[in-house]
This record gives C-alpha cells, structure tokens and sequence, in this order.
DNA sequence: TATGCATACCTCGCATTCGATGTACTGCGC
DNA sequence: GCGCAGTACATCGAATGCGAGGTATGCATA
C-alpha cells in the first residue's frame, strides 16, 4: 500500500547514518525496530535498496561473504544524508499522525543536530496529540466515551487516552529538556 | 501496500453489519474510525468496494440521490456477514500485531456472538503484549531501556510501556468480564 | 552423507493504494 | 447568475508491498 511510502527508506537511511551495513544486517534491525508490529519482507527491502542506490542516496560496495554469499556493503552518500535529515526535519503528515511511523521518525531524530529543529517536530506531534478524536459516532454527533456501551470499543478508547496521555507527558518533558 | 490487505475491507464489512449505508457515508464513517491515522482516500474505498461486491459479499442497490448523484446503497450478503465473522474470529497475524488494524478488530468484536470467541481474540492479542519486544540492538545483545541513552528512543520505551501497560490492564479486566 | 538451518542476495507477478482528474448535481453567498 | 463547497461516484497510471520461488555457501547434526 502506498500508505507506508518512505516509513521503509527512512528506517534504510536511518540505520545506515549510524554505519554502513549490508542489507541482511539492516534488515535484522529493522525487524528488531518494527518487525514486532510488521516484518519487512526481504521482497521489500531489496528493491528499496536498489530505488535508494539509483537516487543515489545510498552506494554499495562488494565484499566476499563473510560466512556465505557475498555481501554488498551499503553506506549513505552526502546525498543521502542529506535526505535523511530533511525526511526527518520535514515529515510527511502521516508520518505524524501514524504511530508506527512516528516511532520510525523519533528512532532516528537524534540525527538532526539542530535541537530547534528537533523540537519543531516534537511540537508537531504535539500538535496533532492535543486536536479533539473522535471515534466513534451517532449520525453526526461525536459520542463520549461514556456513551460508548460496547466494552470493545470503549477498550479502544481507555488505550487510546492512556497512550496519549503517556506521550503528551513525555513529550512535554523533552520539549522543556530540549530549551 | 500488502501489509494493510484486509483492514479496509474488515471496516467496510463491520460497518455495513450495522446497516445499510452508500459508500459516501462508508468513508465518512472509516475516516471518523482511523481516519485521523491513516485517512482513506476515495480511490480506494470504491475500488475496495467493487471487489467485495465481485466477491459476492456486498450488494449494491442504486437509488436516486438525496442531494447530488444516485447513491449505490450497499449491504451485506449472508456471504458477506460469514466473512466479517470468519475475519473476526480468524484475525490474520497482523491484525494482531499492528495496533491500527488490531482497533478495527476491537470496534467491530461484538458482531461475534460467541463470548468464548470474542475472548480468544483477545488472548491473542494477551499473548503478543506479553512476548517480551527488544527496539533496540548493541551488536546481538538486546538494549535494556536504562541502556538507550537517546532521548528520543527512550521516548518510544516510555510511550510502548504506557500503551502496553494500559491495554494489558483492559485486556485481563474485560477477559474476566467475559467470564 | 544427507538433511536442514542460517547467511546472503535476487526476480517475477499480482494486489493494493493513492494522487490526479473527471463527471454531475444542489445549495449557498455575493 | 457566478463561483464555490459539498455530495456522490468513477477511472487511470505509477508506486509500493509481498508471496512464491530461485541461487549459492557453510555449518551442525543425525
């Protein structure tokens, strides 16, 4: 799906910012990051090495396997560093509003040196956290949680307010620890 | 992209397990459920729409348009009520994993009638939020959360945690209410 | 010695998604 | 009477993801 656009490059050039890796590595980390929610198949993560290298964002170099097959060791050119900081300094909306992808964007935030740039994003998800959701609704009326019978659907409420509520604290924190 | 194959069609059928509704009302009702997520986009909730319909689970009936356009009024078939049950009762992996898909699950559970299989359900998703989840890797050795020095990936431990917390708190409270 | 498992990469074809764009009608403000 | 927003549906092309399948090596275990 088209939903997912970039969440996989960002983690590609996220990783590769730290040191260069060949693709198995980096697709042992990025299952480590977000496989636990959604594997990344390696019919996925191949062919995005390659539109990243045709960019030329990412450059690879051939070494002899070091228990198999030859390994193609990836790095990040300037261009590609240069991208990661601006996916990460400017991000998609849904980069914003999408859990897994938010997570995706703060594992690699770190590698924008500038703290007001790094606190302009913060405040975005901020932003977003503290707009009025609605789930659920009765025509055009927005129900309350209290007026939610099914427990399911108050189930999603109750997790939802908490997990706003612990990142709305967290994130306030960080922001005031960030100046 | 493959790995939201399933969430959008579960959405459609669950709502339309309610009642009747065109598909102008559909994606009002879907944007309001995970719109502020993901939003849906027309493009693909009509196509979506015709492979359910192709598929024999939806029925469309034309009437002549309240304000603008004829609506295609749609609603399920036997087939199409087997199949939002099947799919509830039978959530494929990443329904469980993934919380955007595991919410849509959760608002349409109660269309299973069976509480034991409503609560199967939920001990899967017991069962995955209990698996012990490492985000981050020094080498093979996973990183503990007093570890992570990055206040940014602390930052996703700390709202992981919360959420997980929350839900596990709901979880085992509703798994006893359902006896 | 064979069988399986982990490493390491790759391609093909299908399904799905989305942005852009189009059609057509109604009601509102100006 | 003109434009604009909302209602209501639709198609097309490009991008992306994934399962199935393939290639090859080295190691352990039976």
């Amino acid at each position: 799906m088209r939903q997912n656009v970039g969440m996989l490059e960002l983690a590609i050039l996220g990783f590769l910012y730290d040191c260069s890796l060949h693709g198995y590595e980096l697709r042992k980390r990025i299952a480590a990051l977000t496989g636990h929610v959604r594997p990344v198949a390696e019919s996925t993560l191949y062919p995005a090495i390659k539109r990243l290298e045709k960019a030329g964002l990412v450059v690879r170099e051939t070494q002899p396997g070091a228990v198999a097959a030859p390994r193609h060791v990836l790095s990040l050119t300037a261009d590609g560093e240069r991208e990661l900081r601006r996916r990460l300094a400017e991000p998609a909306p849904a980069d914003i509003t999408d859990e897994n992808r938010w997570f995706t964007v703060l594992a690699f935030l770190r590698h924008l040196q500038d703290t007001d740039a790094q606190a302009a994003v913060l405040r975005r998800r901020l932003d977003f956290l503290q707009e009025p959701v609605s789930f659920f609704y009765e025509g055009d009326r927005p129900l309350r949680a209290e007026e939610v019978e099914d427990p399911f659907r108050q189930g999603i409420l109750t997790i939802a307010r908490a997990t706003s509520r612990a990142e709305l604290t967290w994130l306030r924190k960080t922001l005031a620890s960030l100046g």
